[in-house]
RNA sequence: GGGCGCGUAGCUCAGUGGGAGAGCACCACCUUGACACGGUGGGGGUCACUGGUUCAAUCCCAGUCGCGCCCA
């Protein structure tokens, strides 16, 4: 006998365990069945999981489920990815902790030691979802550094390298100096920042008397100034260009260049020019061949080794941090008036975003790769439809960041990562190879003798191995089983702001090497908010937990609260009243299969839907096959928001509702306790992949399978029931007499405890029939005592409503206030009329007869009758209370 | 500045070229023998605004306003 309440916290952890142990989660290679893979974008191994995480692997989980009871062989691959610069911040505060450097320690010990904290901590994130139900085939667990992954790594960076597509290049990257490492574009955020604008005056170096001012939000940056660019078509500058200014405080003649770039609305219209340290300065720079000398060292502090200045004020500036040096710089060009003015200014400013630093644009020697070749293949995939992005917009944002993209800087000066393998010979040549000992013999070719090599210090981007999971997961470039079984996988599912990270990378890595799109769908889902849409964060305090969530109302809610709110391209807004509410919706069916039980409704596999005879049975059959169709193609459509609806509306309102009540006193016949279990069985299995844990448990516990084998169970198709037409007819106005009959009553303040009879005026034979079948029901839902026709006239003090061809009297007299009866009565008619009337007017309109579809037409006209026969049989009423 | 998205009931959101919907919240009644995390009924919306296309616009088109996000 099941509880009276259903306790989440009980059964979650059995179920779970009982599924792993048995096997459910994993993918199978020697089934006959044809494959389905979700690649997860491996979460990163310091995380712990957040809501976003609960979002994503909700809906990846309900994808495997259903398509796993749908036969095919799922594979969901779990796993982390290293994380270079979040894993090494770790362990390096970690060490802080102990008073450790990781200098001091060496970068052997130090990796030890991250491996340590990895066996230690960094299963976090996979404990935690299995809280949340995930059926990931953890066997199948891989980590970016582990052999494998590193050999994949070790391949793609060789082939690349050989093809070309790898290169070393001395360019801008952004430069985090609080990690010391070169950082992706997509990791710099830009921040506002209230800064200013300085005005500062350069002297013409043949005119000591005239200065050309130009504004800066870096003064700091001057000392690597390599020229001053003006537009070439502004007017007050024109005599100036290809003369020369003397650069303040170190006295360098640089000259005064004609370039575009230099908005004459921005600031004085000239613009100091510091190629090493600015990005649109560098392409200026490239453009008229200017020095670029760095001013600016990796620890964000002014190094004057580039430029040699002899003013005793800039040598000074040796050693000094850049926004110190900034102050003192400002301080020395008022001394000498060469700062013409400062206006406050608010202009953004790109910060690390794990870091939180000023991002420091440096030139530096870097590995780069060629993403705008390996984009090409990517593009074309997409628009050839090869990938399909759902919902399709997404499609813009991918070819809008891939058409621009730029050169991959690869490299990150990092200890913790893929060390790059590249080798170097005594006089700086390089050696791309797979092993140390590769390496070598190639050098020996090179040399014509051995020669002592060294490898190259870096790492290379966590995103570079995280591009190559969809195939380096599976064995890749081993030529396994499982490469060719599981790849291509069929969906991506994340987040929009993924799209440039795994998206992009893991298509381009993946048309490359496998010749294949890594995945044909890409489902896109949203963000997830708190209740009031504020994007969720620490500042602000509304982070939600959702284990707590978990804890607190289970993960089925959860789960299901996700899926229900799940529309396409919409962020989530989530709060625990969402969760509860949704909560009801589980205990609902808990209650709903609990009834079941104590009627002994028990599955029969003997029971054939085809050979149902009663209409009550018929009709929900009818009605639950739709539910199925409807629940399978919101699935297909990665519609979770309607297969949720589709799946509570059927279950609590329709089976519950309605089915549940009228067989309540026909669950002595054998074929109503079969439907009834053959339907509640249909709701366990559709419901399944969005709440796990109730189903399982209630298919388990009421027989229709051993312990643990929903998961395995054949996922429902639509199926055809016998005569349904009728059944849906009978059972449709059955429901709309007791709703009519309620609804009157509660208008009237009838007390539910009174009972009235129902009375039918001017009803056709079929409907006395029918009401007669269902007396019944009509007598325990509508709270009538008797049921019939009207015999003779309408009794003074009866309420009345109209149902197709007859009115439904309630003699209540004495009961009901007449006044409140006619009102009643003239609201309603009144909105039949004007109905009517809109009707009306709509056909009296000779161009909509004449242009509307003839079938739109026609069936104005019988709205129009049944509005008019409406208003006829209200009016009737009406005359009849006098 | 460029791009994308959104604006429908108090809230969260579906929706469609031809009758304005759901869930929650709200109000009233009901301790009926699965369920008060329940049952029954009800109120509530010039579908942001302005034009246009159309026999017909909440839906299509253009513009305006407001909000959000991405890129520069």
């Amino acid at each position: 006998m099941l509880d009276k309440t259903f306790s989440p916290s009980e059964i979650e952890p059995r179920l779970y365990a009982g599924w792993e142990a048995s096997g459910a989660f994993a993918a199978d290679p020697t089934r006959a069945a044809a494959p389905f893979t979700i690649m997860i974008p491996p979460p990163n191994v310091t995380g712990s999981l957040h809501m976003g995480h609960a979002l994503t692997f909700t809906l990846q989980d309900a994808l495997i489920r259903w398509r796993r009871m749908q036969g095919r062989d799922a594979l969901w691959q779990p796993g982390t990815d290293h994380a270079g610069i979040a894993t090494q911040m770790v362990v390096e505060r970690l060490l802080a902790g102990e008073g450790v450097d990781r200098r001091a320690l060496g970068r052997k010990k130090f990796l030890d030691r991250v491996w340590q904290w990895k066996a230690e901590s960094g299963g976090t994130i996979t404990r935690q979802l299995r809280r949340l139900g995930a059926s990931l085939d953890w066997p199948r667990e891989r980590f970016t550094m582990d052999d494998g992954l590193s050999a994949a790594v070790r391949e793609v960076f060789v082939t690349l390298y050989r093809q070309g597509l790898i290169y070393r290049d001395r360019r801008l990257v952004n430069w985090d100096p609080k990690f010391q490492s070169a950082i992706s574009d997509l990791e710099v955020e830009s921040r506002e920042i209230k800064g200013s604008l300085w005005h500062i005056r350069y002297p013409l170096a043949d005119d000591p008397a005239r200065f050309l001012s130009v504004a800066t939000t870096r003064p700091e940056t001057m000392l690597g100034d390599t020229a001053v660019a003006v537009h070439p078509d502004d007017a007050r500058y024109r005599d100036l260009i290809g003369r020369d200014v003397v650069l303040p405080l170190v006295g360098r003649r640089i000259p005064i260049i004609a370039d575009t770039y230099s908005d004459p609305e921005k600031g004085t219209g000239a613009v100091k020019i510091t190629p090493a340290h600015d990005f649109n300065d560098f392409e200026v720079g490239r453009r008229h061949d200017l020095p670029m000398p760095s001013v600016i060292d990796r620890e964000g502090r002014i190094t004057l080794a580039e430029i040699a200045p002899d003013s005793d004020f800039v040598q000074g500036l040796q050693g000094t941090d850049r926004f110190e040096a900034r102050r003192q710089i400002v301080a020395e060009l008022e001394r000498l008036g060469l700062l013409e003015r400062i206006e406050p200014h608010i202009h953004q400013v790109p910060h690390g975003d794990r870091s939180g630093v000023p991002i420091e644009p440096l030139l530096t020697v870097q590995w780069y790769c060629n993403a705008g070749e390996l984009a090409k293949a990517a593009i074309a995939s997409v628009e050839d439809g090869r990938t399909k992005f759902v919902p399709q917009q997404w499609e813009n944002t991918f070819f809008a960041w891939m058409r621009d993209i730029q050169p991959w800087c690869i490299s990150r000066q990092l200890w913790w990562g893929h060390r790059i393998p590249a080798w170097y010979g005594p006089d700086g040549a390089v050696f791309v190879a797979h092993s140390t000992k590769d390496a070598e013999n190639e050098a020996e070719k090179h040399y014509g003798k051995p020669a002592v090599l060294t490898q190259d210090e870096d790492v290379l981007d966590t995103w570079f191995s995280s591009a190559l999971w969809p195939f380096s997961t599976l064995g890749w470039p081993q030529r396994t089983v499982e490469v060719d079984r599981y790849y291509p996988g069929d969906v991506l599912v994340t987040g929009f702001d993924i799209i440039f990270f795994w998206v992009a990378r893991m298509m381009m890595m993946g048309l490359h090497f496998m010749g294949e799109v890594p995945f044909r769908h890409v489902y896109i889902h949203g963000l997830v908010r708190d209740e009031r849409g504020q994007k969720m964060s620490k500042s602000k305090g509304n982070v939600m937990d959702p284990l707590e969530l978990i804890d607190r109302y289970g993960a089925d809610a959860l789960r299901f609260t996700i899926c229900a709110l799940t529309g396409p391209g919409r962020d989530i807004k989530l709060g625990p009243s969402r969760v509860e509410s949704h909560r009801s919706f589980v205990t609902k069916l808990w209650n709903a299969a609990r009834f079941c039980e104590m009627n002994a409704i028990a599955p029969d596999v003997s029971f054939d839907p085809s050979q149902a005879k009663l209409p009550l049975t018929r009709w929900i059959l009818a009605e639950a096959s739709d539910a199925v169709s409807a629940a399978t193609a919101a699935l297909e459509a990665y519609r979770f928001d309607e297969y949720a609806a589709a799946c509570y509306r059927f279950a609590w309102h329709v089976f519950c509702d309605w089915f549940l009540e009228l067989a309540k006193p026909a669950l002595h016949e054998a074929e109503v306790k079969q439907a009834a279990a053959h339907v509640l069985g249909l709701i366990l299995r559709v419901l399944h992949p969005a709440m796990p844990f109730v189903t399982e448990e209630l298919w388990d516990r009421l027989g229709y399978g051993a312990p643990c084998s929903l998961i395995r169970a054949a996922w429902p198709t639509p199926f055809v029931v016998p005569d349904a037409a009728p059944a849906r007819s009978e059972l449709d106005w059955v429901v709309r007499l007791i709703g009519e009959v309620r609804t009157v009553r509660a208008e009237m303040n009838v007390p539910p405890s009174l009972r009235a009879p129902v009375l039918l005026k001017d009803a056709a034979p079929d409907s006395i029939a029918r009401g007669r079948r269902w007396e019944e029901a009509i007598a325990r839902l509508a709270r009538a005592d008797t049921f019939g026709p009207l015999p003779g006239d309408v009794p003074q003090g009866s309420a009345q409503a109209v149902l197709d061809e007859a009115t439904i009297v309630l003699p209540l007299a004495g009961l009901i206030d007449l006044a409140a009866e006619r009102a009643r009565l003239e609201k309603e008619a009144a909105k039949a009329w004007r109905e009517a009337e809109t009707l009306e007017r709509k056909l009296a309109n000779v161009d909509f007869v004449a242009r509307a579809d003839p079938e739109v037409v026609a069936e104005t006209r019988d709205r129009l009758e049944s509005a008019r026969a409406e208003v006829a049989r209200l009016q009737a009423a009406l005359a009849r209370i006098g």
